[in-house]
DNA sequence: AAGGCGGGGAA
DNA sequence: TTCCCAGCCTT
């Protein structure tokens, strides 16, 4: 069937040589300069592209570009990471989330030290933290393996050019494979993510700057941000709970933390508050495991983690247990809200309201 | 297939 | 506020 309308077609064959065509053009002149994309086109050195694969996961550009240069200084090579504490490794993280990221790229580090680096897509999906779009990333930027990733860009990029509002995982990998320039999979990688981040964004496209209007059927409909649709997101949990400062913000009583969250960093002592619980029942049940007394409310806190919002009361409170260095410790945004409110308490003994 | 997992940027 | 970010692991 032949169609008259200029309306593209980027799924037929000649439209897409044309599309990666302009793409790539565009990405060599307008691609951004990242310090992790050193080197040579599909020869980069797999361990930086593999931490700042790993940095990146759910974590804005900006962002892990500070991350990236702090964590390679304290780890700048796969050897030194391996043989240092985790401790370390998530003191270097701190503050950066998804700690698992952290545990797990301490973990496989050490398999790599001890066997070398996997040289292809199969290899680096075997290690842990390392999924699919990791894997194709890290195959394909170090090593010129002819994968296509599959990130939060492609999804929206290729959303947008096939206008379609609710893109599986499957079709999204699918269109991906089939629309990869196999002879620089690295650098069509890398226009793809790049056009999504800077040009293909989220709430309001710049379509008149983009190298492949003329391939996007959304585009075409006039209305690009309506691809993809917004996903359902589960509603924000309330929690309460109670901790205990022993100590001072220099030096306090800390806990590791065990369990998926914040599981692995240090915090003050903690216990949520239970349904039919109320706070002084549980600070009273806290001071009895640390063998406790003397409290004196410190304050509250509130503490937003996309999936729940935590109100905390802190109490300080003395006990004969180990303090540990606050600055040597890899502790959550919330404990250190917490500890912040010890230097609050101590001005405003000298300056009352 | 769905839910959990941090913290912050952009609109 | 809402939505999302170079996702992965567990259930």
């Amino acid at each position: 069937m032949t169609v008259f309308s200029d309306v593209p077609d980027p799924e037929e064959a000649g439209d897409r040589a044309a599309l990666r065509a302009a793409l790539l053009s565009w990405f060599d002149t307008s691609g951004r300069d990242l310090p992790w994309r050193a080197g040579m086109e599909g020869k980069r050195d797999p361990y930086r592209v593999w931490v700042s694969e790993i940095l990146l996961q759910q974590t804005q550009v900006a962002r892990g570009l500070t991350y990236y240069d702090r964590f390679l200084k304290a780890f700048p090579t796969v050897q030194a990471l391996a043989q240092a504490p985790e401790g370390d490794v998530l003191k270097a993280w701190e503050g950066c989330g998804y700690y698992a990221r952290a545990r797990n790229l301490h973990r496989a580090a050490r398999q790599v030290a001890a066997q070398g680096f996997p040289d292809s897509y199969e290899g680096w999906r075997a290690l842990p933290g390392v999924g699919p779009y990791t894997a194709a990333a890290v195959a394909s930027l170090a090593y010129g393996e002819a994968r296509a990733v599959n990130d939060g860009n492609v999804r929206r990029v290729l959303a947008r050019l096939y206008a379609q509002a609710v893109p599986s995982e499957a079709w999204v990998q699918a269109q991906a494979d089939t629309l990869l320039d196999s002879q620089r999979p690295g650098a069509w990688n890398e226009a793809l993510m790049d056009l999504g981040a800077t040009v293909c964004t989220p709430r309001s496209p710049r379509c008149g700057a983009c190298p492949v209007s003329g391939h996007c059927r959304a585009f075409a409909q006039g209305r690009p941000a309506a691809y993809p649709a917004p996903k359902v997101r589960a509603a924000v949990q309330e929690v309460q709970a109670v901790a205990v400062l022993i100590g001072d913000h220099i030096r306090a009583v800390l806990e590791r933390r065990t369990g998926s969250l914040l599981g692995g960093l240090m915090g003050l002592p903690m216990e949520v508050v239970g349904p039919g619980e109320t706070a002084e029942q549980v600070l009273h049940r806290l001071c009895e495991r640390l063998h406790a007394g003397r409290t004196v409310l410190l304050g509250q806190v509130s503490h937003t983690m996309t999936h729940r919002r935590i109100t905390l009361q802190v109490y300080a409170a003395q006990a004969a247990l180990p303090v540990q260095s606050v600055e040597d410790s890899a502790l959550s945004r919330l404990d250190h809200k917490a500890l912040d409110l010890y230097t609050r308490q101590q001005t405003s003994l000298f300056t009352p309201d």
